[in-house]
DNA sequence: TTGCGGATTAGACTCATTCTAACTGTGTTG
DNA sequence: CAACACAGTTAGAATGAGTCTAATCCGCAA
């Protein structure tokens, strides 16, 4: 169900996006709203679909702009898996994830500071990196109550 | 430059492919000439157009096919970044990539055992992991003799 | 020599994403 | 108030990596 952004949700989107000289708009609060009512790192067209039923108007194309500009602003990751349809993600969290090979879901991974410190050690000097992708991919029994 | 296969190059090959029921052909023969010549992560086009220099009537499709074929007989390794085109790497030796915000290319860096170990830590119970992908994306100034 | 099956081929097709150009709505300036 | 600027939105066209299809090729076995 998708329900109100909480004040607290609001103020986190409107801060983000004034800080990086943009607006807040209907639109752009209907993706968000998405994006948190159900943390299962949907598709494009997935938030497309689920934003429509609270805004029929709302074009694809919107929901591409949308979701460019809160990446843009830090409020939510990409998460690309192989060459599937790349996921969005509200978890800012340093996490990695794991796509289950048979249902296709995808869970983020608790990441601690002492493995991505390690993790970061291996690059070879004069390597700077600002992003580091981690993904598993493989089989999940957990019986799952939240795909986060 | 592209030369030839070496035996041994020829036997890994051969090997392979045998293995898992397929034939060595002369269009198989070019593709991984190829790939071994310039461990550069090509691209699908990058092969084809190399491959071509040397057989001309090669087609892309059979670029992609030869390709898929090597995974899937585990003789190249898959790269995806982002949603990027697929880059295609004939290192098995575990390891991650780093992606170079400026020129785009792709260096191998590599992982030791014990790093590896502590990612799969970080499983939960429950969590299988057969593959797990681990890519850097920053700034490299590195004199990069060999992008490998 | 005929037939079988895997491999190759050109070209059509798919589909996520990007681009384009028109339109909207709001705020600003004369 | 009217004209304008301008970010955001929109529908639909365009792009391009990858996949599919159907025809052909080729080596080998009967």
């Amino acid at each position: 169900m998708i329900r109100n952004l909480t004040e607290q949700d609001k103020e986190h989107l409107q801060e983000a996006l004034v800080k990086s000289g943009q607006k807040v708009t209907p639109q752009r609060e209907a993706v968000f709203t998405v994006l948190l009512a159900e943390r299962d790192h949907p598709t494009v067209d997935e938030v497309f679909h689920r934003a429509r039923e609270v805004m029929p108007g709302l074009s694809l194309a919107t929901v591409y702009n949308c979701l460019e500009t809160f990446v843009g602003c830090g409020l939510v990751r990409q998460v690309n898996h192989e060459r599937e349809s790349t996921r969005y993600c509200p978890n800012l969290a340093p996490h990695a994830h794991f796509r289950d090979k048979a249902t296709g879901r995808v869970h983020d991974i608790e990441l601690p500071p002492e493995v991505l410190k390690s993790l970061r050690s291996i690059l070879p000097p004069g390597f700077d990196s600002e992003v580091i992708e981690i993904s598993f991919h493989g089989r999940a029994q957990a019986k799952d109550t939240h795909s986060n």
